[in-house]
DNA sequence: GACATTACTGACCATACGGTCAAGGTTTTT
DNA sequence: AAAAACCTTGACCGTATGGTCAGTAATGTC
């Protein structure tokens, strides 16, 4: 059987949506773009030239915004580990475990819906082995699992969840979001669905709320939804 | 000019600049070489270069094997499907539900231990879209799932799991046990620990199959930790 | 209006890229 | 031993790449 079909890509870039007369931040249209390609290529296969058309600009005016292919990557990166920041919200001991986790998990799946660019580049950078994030990872990631870390070591001494590594909990629901937003195409395959839509979404969070919740020990009849 | 003496000597050709003495595998020193490069850059990212120099070899040599990138690409990427064909293991209704499921759990963390090279080109795939797997996805994948979806769905039914959707649980599975190779950095630095050796590989498998089995309603009673 | 600052762009450059080729070497077959 | 088939390689080619630059337009400020 003939596993692969060879397919002569074309790289053709949607220039439909320009909105050149953007409030004065054309700089923003053009990461936009940027984070788009590289999203898609990683840094090496990402093209100047993609980037400007997909921004629909000249490519020296890429240039004049951002000096390097390097320092524009770098900009992108910037802006969505400071977008995720922002979405680090607070939680502590006296949060019930349920509720907490949920709003966790939901939330971190519509970031794989709404900015599957984001997820994607971030894939990409982790499996270029982290060349310009091993620093984040061992400061400020490191750091805000660690604190949730705690807060679920303190759930479960508490006799609120069931004994897990918290780490591995976290990554865990890391990973099981976030793959709905790298391997989009698969997971639509295999659901036998066109696109990841709200239905899907809303089916997705389901799923992994019951499923996860269960996972530590927390039955999904004694809460309120 | 070719000399014709020195017959006494003929037994003493010296082979040593060859490292890989065995016929015909040559191509599958290139792959595994190609394998490392498509799977940290893309294919786009790629160079054929560095595919001669991970290889040793001067760079027409890989286009004498490989006609072009795009063919030692699809080489690639044949050659890792069908090693994770020959991994799909048969499971029945009749199976134990707790056992099958923790043998699939550890053989897919021990693929990614083994091979990341494999899940990281698999996953670069992916995210671009599946460019050249949308065949694959939609046919044997798909069939493979739904097979595996269907045992799970009598299980079910049987009572033996709780109810949960069934390609969902195996995306989850996939997603978490192949997140160890493609963000490995990652994982690594949030566990704190220098490589993804074996102490690691275990302690994430007995995590993952205690998590996913009670995911599942199967508590672990007489299973070794 | 004068002037500075910011923003844009066509044409261009040095290099790196995928790929080729002729010439030679090595192994296998006859 | 000779032919045939296979393998290896330095040198090379046309093109694409990231990046530059001089010059032009738009915008702000007094």
């Amino acid at each position: 059987m003939k596993i692969i079909s060879a397919s002569r890509i074309i790289h053709m870039v949607d220039k439909t949506h320009r909105e050149l007369p953007a409030p004065g931040s054309i700089k923003a249209h053009i990461l936009v773009a940027a984070k788009a390609e590289f999203a898609q290529y990683g840094f090496e296969g990402a093209r100047m030239q993609r980037v400007a058309d997909r921004a629909a600009l000249p490519k020296p005016n890429i240039h004049y915004h951002f000096k390097s292919k390097q320092q524009l990557y770098l900009a992108v990166l910037e802006r969505i580990i400071e977008s995720w920041n922002l979405a680090f919200d607070q939680v502590s001991e006296a949060s019930d475990p349920a509720e907490a986790l949920e709003a966790f998990i939901r939330q971190k799946l519509r970031q794989a819906q709404q900015d599957p660019a984001a997820s994607r580049l971030f894939a990409n950078e982790m499996i270029q082995g982290a060349p310009n994030l091993k620093h984040y990872l061992n400061t400020s990631m490191r750091a805000w699992v660690q604190d949730r870390a705690k807060v679920i070591k303190q759930w479960m001494q508490a006799g609120k969840i069931q004994n897990v590594d918290p780490e591995r909990l976290i990554f865990l629901i890391w990973s099981a979001t976030q793959h709905y937003a790298d391997f989009q195409v698969q997971a639509l395959s295999l659901l036998n669905r066109a696109e990841f839509d709200d239905p899907v979404l809303t089916e997705t969070a389901d799923f992994l709320v019951t499923f996860i919740l269960r996972g530590c020990g927390l039955a999904p009849g004694s809460r309120t939804t």
